[in-house]
DNA sequence: GAGGTCCGGGG
DNA sequence: GTGTACGGACCTC
């Protein structure tokens, strides 16, 4: 029998640790094992007279051990103290930095210890061949065995997994306040079953009998039978939306008040606990896994909005049904039908959750990442980058004799961010080229960090200090443009470089395995195959910036400095070489990509196949594993700024066909403070410049929205703004849109005064108040005709992001807003003119590159709104061939 | 632009 | 539990 790790913990028994691991079996039972053999230990330079006595020391032993930053031969002679209790480790810890002693490796967690120095990783198959039952009820699942020894078993894939989904509904006794559980009692839980529970695939617990719902005689008998339904379930995965910050913790906070245990964990003798910290709740239910929709889908899919209706919506197209918050107690105290619909409400939110967790493989991502660094999937949910990073490397560097010092202290982190702040240089930007482009190549270089790491073996355990002795002869050692340097793989391979090429090397097997896969249709497999590589993809990129980070254990300044200055030395030969080898524009790039203007005619073929050979060329001539690759084309390319721009990009596909579609890097389509008619024009605007390269269209769907706008022709729909009221309306400080209109919606209606967390619509009406107090209730505004204020959705809503895409092309906000039918020819003969074919005798593209004044030579990449520059000279047509052309630029105002 | 502050989801 | 430490949008100087 096999068994896949999904949690661990230890507990003291005799006077001994005793670890505990939790999962489920190949065939889908939850079990524990347990292994004894494992005693908690750390290490110390010197050892105090004192810790020799500590009744806690089993044994102190002399070691040699190499310390990780900077190259160095020598061995550091430490002593490793094992110990009785791992919760003892930080007193001793912190006793031996007082006494003026270094403590190494004394902030590890026991699990994660144990775990590591076993080779063992989080979702890892052990065999059980071995194992004996143990006769306890310590622990409740449904197996439980003693193993003495940890036999991995190469398995991929997963155990099946019982979800539960849940979501409680509670009453505020403030109804203008979110409810607290300190106050506030929950009235009943939804629940959803993955299969089935007792017959069942959902229903509801309540203080209040009815259909579908499992009644109880008060709230403490409710809780009480919910922790005996998670129980008997036995779930590995408990989710809900918003089930981090909401649900669990009021839950367990709210049977802490009532005084009931919250033993719904794996294990009988740990309960279930929460915890805030800066903010967050951190949920702990051993032996099972918190899942939140809510968080994972805030980092995977970019919306305006992330409530649970909008979400479903969006992801399942789905709206939930709606209960505004101030009918909840109506319908609670109300009729027979009041309740059914509170019920219906409350089984919907779970139905959703458990669709959002099921149907859009939400966890994939993070079971990839937890296999890779081992540690325990809700940690790598809850937890961040550095914790992912320094599990795995604590395991790789401890495989090869090296120890890890502590983690920094407080002191030491804001010394380091003082340093970076000064010293750490980034990518390198190029300033683009500015005006429309086409046919732009983009070619970038294939993980340019993890490249650069593996080419120049940048590792701490390879750094040199010039003012060690030990340092081998300059020719073995790589030296960085600014920053760093770093001897050679032949004198010592560091340990990074070596997970990269291992990481790197697995993902590209991996990939090859995926297409075939895919060849052959096999989902599950292909799913499987597509969670490893993303795993690994996201892991490799995570070292660059670890080094760098001032949290790190590992940190080191010239590190960071030596990736990146590699990276600006190669991206800057990458573009002298196109420029001077091929005789092309590189017009911009950003750290790791350059993209090169190629001559109009070319077809995406053409285009394709000299980007491929040049990027060929430049592989070749690039150092060690760096290489250059061909990516993608875009057919037109606008560049707004720096790291700004919308382009019509095309993907080559592997049936040789062409994916397509607008890139917009920089440029909010969705924000939070935009009507839906900003967004929309934004994107009408961008595809029709880009599409039908046309900009007199574009600038006459701008002025047709402001016509319309003027003329009250937009739905009103489309002009809301949406925000929510965080507070009391009268306690914000400054005058703010929607608090005004919370206070007017009171004014008026008393009874349905919208409550804090409650989210206000607004459109902005016409008037000479302050804008603010301009704010309305787009109900009270349809009710009594109350006309909008164009000027402001015009000034406010559709200038701002509009404006810069047509700054870009360099039209003015007046030619934008049609002052003079003149700007309109103009932009039509100078855009387009631009662009018309070579057949066209009229303008050609090799004519006309811009104007210029034909008195004082300044160059204008439009002509002035007079036709005349400010020397009194006329602005005419520049071209390579002459000076200035002989049609002069007339323009009437 | 850099630097500081607010707010999210949920009832 | 040998602990934890958000992140993006917005506003102001």
């Amino acid at each position: 029998m096999l068994m896949q790790i999904l949690d661990a913990d230890y507990v003291m028994l005799d006077g001994k640790p005793l670890i505990r691991l939790y999962g489920k079996t190949d065939d889908g039972k939850s079990v524990c094992v347990f292994y004894h053999n494992f005693l908690p230990y750390f290490y110390v330079d010197e050892v105090p007279e004192w810790l020799k006595d500590d009744r806690q020391v089993i044994e102190i032993e002399e070691v040699e051990r190499i310390y990780p930053i900077f190259y160095r031969t020598d061995k550091m002679k430490l002593h490793k103290v094992t110990i009785h209790d791992p919760s003892k480790t930080p007193e001793l810890r912190d006793k031996v930095i007082r006494g003026g002693g270094t403590a190494y490796e004394a902030d590890i967690l026991f699990k994660y210890r144990f775990m590591n120095d076993a080779g063992l990783g989080s979702l890892m198959w052990i065999d059980l061949n071995n194992a004996t039952n143990a006769g306890t009820d310590i622990v409740r699942t449904e197996r439980k065995y003693t193993i003495n020894e940890i036999n991995i078993v190469d398995k991929v894939g997963n155990a099946p997994l019982k979800v539960l989904a849940l979501d409680i509904e509670c009453i505020s006794a403030v109804s203008t306040e979110v409810p607290i559980p300190e106050r506030d009692p929950i009235i009943m839980i939804s629940l959803v079953f993955s299969g089935k529970f007792q017959g069942r695939d959902k229903f509801v617990i309540s203080t209040r009998p009815g259909n579908d719902v499992k009644a109880y005689a008060n709230e403490k008998e409710m809780l009480k039978g919910l922790i005996d339904i998670i129980n008997e379930f036995d779930p590995d995965i408990l989710t809900g939306y918003n089930i981090n910050n909401f649900d669990m913790p009021y839950i367990i906070e709210r049977m802490q008040k009532l005084g009931i245990p919250t033993n719904f964990t794996r294990a009988t003798d740990k309960r279930a606990w929460t915890r805030k910290f800066a903010g967050k709740y951190r949920n702990n239910i051993l032996g099972r896994v918190v899942v939140d929709p809510f968080v994972l889908i805030k980092k995977d899919f970019s919306f305006k909005r992330y409530t649970l209706d909008n979400v479903s919506f969006k992801l399942l197209g789905e709206h939930k049904e709606d209960v505004k918050y101030s009918e909840m107690e109506g319908l609670w105290k109300g009729s027979k039908n009041d309740f059914e619909r509170l019920v219906s409400y409350n089984i919907t939110d779970s139905v959703l959750a458990m669709r959002l967790y099921g149907e859009l493989n939400l966890l994939d991502k993070y079971i990839g990442i937890s296999r890779i660094c081992g540690l325990l999937l809700q940690d790598v949910l809850d937890g961040g980058e550095t914790q992912r990073i320094e599990n795995f490397l604590l395991r790789e560097f401890n495989k090869n004799g090296y120890i890890f010092p502590l983690k920094p202290t407080e002191e030491e982190m804001m010394e380091r961010d003082k340093q970076r702040k000064i010293g750490l240089k980034g990518g390198f930007v190029l300033d683009p080229v500015p005006g429309m482009h086409e046919n732009v190549a983009v070619l970038d270089f294939k993980s340019m960090y993890p490249s650069l790491i593996r080419t120049f073996n940048i590792c701490p355990t390879t750094l040199v200090n010039k003012s060690r002795t030990d340092n081998p002869s300059p020719d073995k050692i790589h030296e960085s443009p600014e920053g760093g340097s770093f001897v050679k793989p032949e004198i010592r391979k560091g340990i990074v470089p070596q997970i990269l090429e291992r990481l790197m090397n697995e993902r590209s097997q991996v990939k090859k395995l995926m297409q075939k896969a895919i060849s052959e249709d096999k989902k599950e497999e292909i799913r499987e195959l597509n969670t490893k590589q993303l795993g690994i993809k996201i892991m490799s990129n995570a070292f660059y910036g670890h080094m760098g980070y001032p949290r790190a254990r590992i940190y080191n300044m010239d590190i960071g400095n030596a990736i990146t200055s590699w990276g600006r030395e190669t991206i800057q030969l990458t573009k002298r070489t196109i420029e001077e080898k091929y005789g092309y524009k590189v017009i911009y790039g950003d750290t790791d990509s350059v993209m090169v203007e190629l001559p109009h005619d070319m077809t995406l073929e053409e285009v394709a196949e000299i980007s491929k050979k040049m990027s060929d060329d430049i592989t070749q001539m690039l150092p060690g594993i760096m290489e250059l690759e061909f990516e993608k084309i875009f057919k037109r390319f606008l560049p707004l700024a720096k790291k700004r721009y919308a382009a019509w990009c095309f993907t080559p596909k592997r049936d040789g066909s062409w994916s397509e579609k607008i890139d917009m890097k920089g440029i909010e389509t969705v924000r939070r403070d935009w009507c839906d008619l900003s967004s929309e024009t934004l994107n009408n605007i961008i595809n029709i410049i880009l599409k039908e390269n046309d900009i007199d269209k574009a600038v006459k769907y701008f002025q047709n929205t402001v016509k319309g706008l003027s003329e009250g022709k937009i739905p009103m729909e489309k002009l809301v703004v949406t925000k929510t009221l965080t507070k009391k309306p009268e306690s914000y400080p400054g005058v703010q849109p929607h608090a005004e209109v919370a206070k007017k919606m009171a004014k008026r209606n008393p009874a349905e005064a919208p409550n804090v967390g409650e989210r206000i619509s607004y459109v902005i009406v016409k008037g000479t108040q302050l804008l603010s107090h301009r704010a309305e209730d787009p109900a009270y505004v349809k009710e009594k005709g109350i006309q909008l204020d164009s000027n402001y959705y015009m000034e406010n809503q559709l200038l701002p992001p509009v404006e810069r895409i047509f700054e870009a092309l360099d039209i003015s906000k007046s030619e934008l807003m049609g002052k003079g039918r003149q700007m309109n020819l103009f932009t039509s003969m100078t855009m387009k003119g631009r662009k018309k074919d070579r057949n066209n005798d009229k303008l050609t593209e090799e004519d006309v590159t811009g104007f210029v004044c034909n008195n004082c030579g300044r160059p204008y990449r439009r002509p002035t709104l007079t036709g005349y520059c400010e020397c009194g000279g006329k602005i005419v047509f520049s071209s390579p061939k002459g000076k200035g052309s002989k049609i002069t630029v007339k323009r009437n105002i």
